[in-house]
DNA sequence: TAAGTGCGTCGTT
DNA sequence: AACGACGCACTTA
């Protein structure tokens, strides 16, 4: 039988069970470029299952499966496995190697991250740039919150957001 | 105070 | 040209 795994910009698509669901990781010849949540998977995706996986994937997507069931415990992730973030505008990658740099528990807010960029007047854009990361979770934008703690967006939807924050530990006000 | 309105500013479509 | 996962200043009640 024919493999139809393969996406169509050569993306291989393999699920990661977890005790709140299966989501979907994404990985280009270069490394993870993509993570789904369980909801958000749509029919059409095909996933694979073996042969003709690499073992460069396989063994990334063993550093996922391990990431992303600390992230979710709200534990520290100690290591993932090399991201393919090409996918994403110079000013995408900035802001999300920001987003990188906020440890578990802690926070920043969209105003902050404009800073630590250089340009407090790019919060919008920030905000923006928050809703592309084709990564959540591992790119925790989750720790992105608006001023005085308050909540803010989540493109995989607050509730979400909301059950992240508090396993780290993170108070929010409203 | 708390809640609501207006607007600057920047990257993206 | 229009739109946001914003943030402030500034009304109102």
């Amino acid at each position: 039988m024919k493999n139809t795994a393969e996406g169509k910009n050569g993306v291989w698509k393999l699920p990661v069970q977890t005790t709140d669901g299966e989501f979907l990781a994404h990985y280009s010849v270069n490394g993870l470029c993509g993570l789904d949540f369980p909801y958000k998977q749509d029919p059409g995706n095909h996933t694979v299952n073996g042969a003709r996986i690499s073992s460069e994937i396989r063994e990334w997507h063993k550093q996922t499966v391990k990431a992303l069931e600390s992230s979710l415990a709200g534990r520290m992730v100690n290591e993932l496995p090399p991201l393919d973030l090409s996918c994403g505008t110079d000013f995408q990658q900035r802001v999300w190697r920001v987003l990188k740099s906020i440890a578990c528990g802690k926070t920043l807010s969209y105003g902050e991250v404009a800073d630590e960029l250089g340009d407090r007047k790019a919060v919008r854009a920030v905000g923006r740039a928050c809703g592309a990361n084709p990564i959540p979770v591992l790119i925790p934008c989750h720790r992105v919150l608006a001023s005085k703690q308050k909540i803010g967006g989540f493109s995989g939807g607050l509730d979400w957001k909301r059950k992240l924050l508090a396993r780290e530990g993170v108070l929010l006000l409203e």
